[in-house]
DNA sequence: GTCCTAATTTACGTTTACGTCAACGTAAAT
DNA sequence: ATTTACGTTGACGTAAACGTAAATTAGGAC
């Protein structure tokens, strides 16, 4: 295994964001690629901690938020006394984490009514109109 | 029925944000509050649009999404020919939720493995006995 | 009446998360 | 040699979601 590296555009393509938000990570301290030159280049780990901030991002946490979470991986975090501080953090991020599914399942539910509405209504109309298919 | 209201501090309360807060939600035309001479009234409906816009920021929607969510309920709105618009916006909806799940779910499965080793860290302090493994 | 509290409007400030030029370097393709 | 594509560093702009301070007003308690 040679030791892969991405290029800028190649990450921004494949996580559909643009060049200008990886940047701004790094600016922010979330990422470090290296540099050939003046090009950056990415590994895979940065490239890992680039997809966990988005996916952190589509529940709605901050950078800040993800980067915290992600860098309880980090072993090198794992090792003074903090420990008991960094497990209350996973207890309250946990819960908050739980009470977001709660909400997720709440608001599927309330989609399921307006589709059923949709429906009923749609089928109103194609009754009038023509024969369509039904699901 | 007695025509609940509620004041604007009570809501603040109830919902733990501030008074700035919920009249902005009114400046952005997400709530429209009755008026006793120039004080706000809250009824019940208002309350529960706050309540649903603040499930929906829990959940990282913005606030107008939010309000496009819970709009989706009025009936007025599933009159014109916008049902199937509306139905694919639901669709839309749905993906991105379940999506969601899934994020939440990895998120949980990482805090499970912070805590094991956490947990294990401890363990080791606990009875420094058994020969300890450094890396 | 006066003081106090809660509420109001107006308006500028702040943070987050980028977007959008501008101006330039580098390297490959034609 | 020039075009084309990709990359770079500033620097300024922007939208969302409020915070905060100032000045004002209305309603009760005493």
């Amino acid at each position: 295994m040679p030791n892969q590296t991405f290029t800028i555009s190649e990450l921004a393509q494949e996580f559909g964001v643009s060049t200008r938000t990886i940047r701004f990570y790094e600016e922010k301290g979330l990422i470090h690629p290296l540099r050939d030159g003046q090009k950056r280049l990415y590994t895979p780990a940065d490239r890992v901690r680039i997809k966990l901030i988005l996916r952190g991002k589509r529940i709605g946490m901050t950078l800040q938020e993800s980067v915290e979470l992600i860098d309880m991986y980090d072993p090198q975090r794992n090792n003074t006394g903090q420990l008991q501080s960094l497990i209350n953090t996973v207890s309250t991020r946990r819960a908050s984490l739980l009470q977001q599914k709660t909400d997720i399942d709440d608001m599927l539910a309330g989609l399921d009514e307006v589709q059923a509405l949709c429906e009923q209504a749609l089928g109103k109309r194609r009754n009038k109109v023509s024969g369509a298919k039904t699901k």
